[in-house]
DNA sequence: TTAAAAGTTTAGACAAAGCTAAATAATCTT
DNA sequence: AAGATTATTTAGCTTTGTCTAAACTTTTAA
């Protein structure tokens, strides 16, 4: 597997779970950050090795292998990233950016071993689970604040969106995985929803809120 | 710089420090395992883009940028070696594969955070320099065991073959860097040398010699 | 000091991964 | 159910890094 045939198998990853169907061809494009026609030759290629199984005009799907080979890399990224973090202290917002990279480390052995040194752990920095050795992972049961009740206390557990800028809007809000926080009020006009943790309030946007994950206190 | 770029330039680097003239097209083709006409298509990108000096015939060498691009390569390939052999329980023979990929890893703050992370060592486990975020190391003054005298004792302080096999025959008797090693004889016929430490002898081939380095004890 | 050998470069191909533009299939609209 | 729109694929080209075979320099040695 090359570096750019793991970052489809990735991206296929990414977009199977978010909505269950066949991955379309456009979607990837905008996924990857390319041209439709790019992709169409790159499935071509996944499903000459049976990574994918492609039917013209109908999108794609993961194979057995495909999946397997994603979820290595899935388990890499994430478990570079906890490094990132807890070993050399890289901020949360800073870590995807080098994991983009670490992940397509050849080397079990490495993987295995850094596993083993950051002591087997379970999340990432954003809340995403880690799969382990053999590919196994518990999905996390999380509510987005947008679905969140008023009057229920919540713990963050996780966020949609990893990028940079939402990472940095939730540091300087002081909020981060593990803050305990109350829904005060949601408001229907804007869909807005009035927070409060650590005794301050907080109103998010819907946009923040869409992206923030919770559990049940 | 892209993957094979940088490969190239820490070729060059390599051979400019094993014989201070010109590096040949050959030499070089050697080095990469690769053929000569590769190495000149090569060579002429990296003279366009003024990383080395180039003249038709008469060998490639590194320019500033070029050296200094080289420099900063074989510094993250053996901090990531460092690494792997103190955090993650590598064996010395296991680590230079995993930082060949490691060393091509872009990111400046990771290269310093792992600096210091690792206490800012100054040796890899072969017993070369590693540089400091500047550039700057001191080049250690090493004598092969070849060039080394009846009766004197000395420290192992490095290896010129790292590869897996001379390493593991190292290991295999329980030789290692900071091995006090005394040299009981010379054999002109072929060049072996009897050596003595922990109270054990043994008999090495010139081979060997050639690749063990040695400071006076 | 010239011919052979050795070393190097050029020319022309190829595979990977991307792009644009054109063609084709699927879907939506009325 | 046909035309329009949208989605997808195909065709042909580009760049990177490699290769083989042929051509050309340089060195060596008679």
């Amino acid at each position: 597997m090359t570096l750019a045939e793991e970052n489809y198998l990735k991206a296929i990853y990414h977009l199977e779970n978010q909505s269950s169907n066949e991955v379309s061809t456009n979607a990837l494009a905008e996924e990857m950050q390319t041209k439709a026609s790019s992709v169409t030759d790159m499935i071509k290629k996944l499903a000459e090795k049976n990574m994918v199984s492609y039917i013209p005009y109908q999108g794609v799907t993961l194979s057995k292998a495909g999946r397997a080979h994603a979820v290595k890399v899935v388990r890499k990224h994430r478990l570079w990233e906890v490094f990132l973090l807890e070993k050399l202290n890289f901020s949360w917002d800073e870590v995807h950016d080098v994991a983009e990279q670490l992940e397509h480390i050849k080397s079990e052995k490495l993987t295995d071993k850094l596993d083993e040194f950051l002591d087997f752990p379970k999340v990432d920095p954003h809340g995403d689970p880690i799969p382990d050795k053999h590919g196994n992972f518990e999905e996390i049961d999380k509510t987005s604040l947008t679905d969140a009740q008023e009057g229920q206390s919540y713990v963050c557990i996780g966020v949609h969106d990893s990028s940079s800028d939402f990472l940095k809007y939730l540091d300087a809000n002081h909020i981060s995985l593990g803050t305990t926080i109350e829904i005060i009020h949601k408001e229907p006009f804007d869909n807005s929803v009035k927070i409060k943790f650590n005794d301050v309030e907080l109103v998010v946007s819907e946009n923040v809120a869409k992206n923030l994950f919770l559990q049940e206190a």
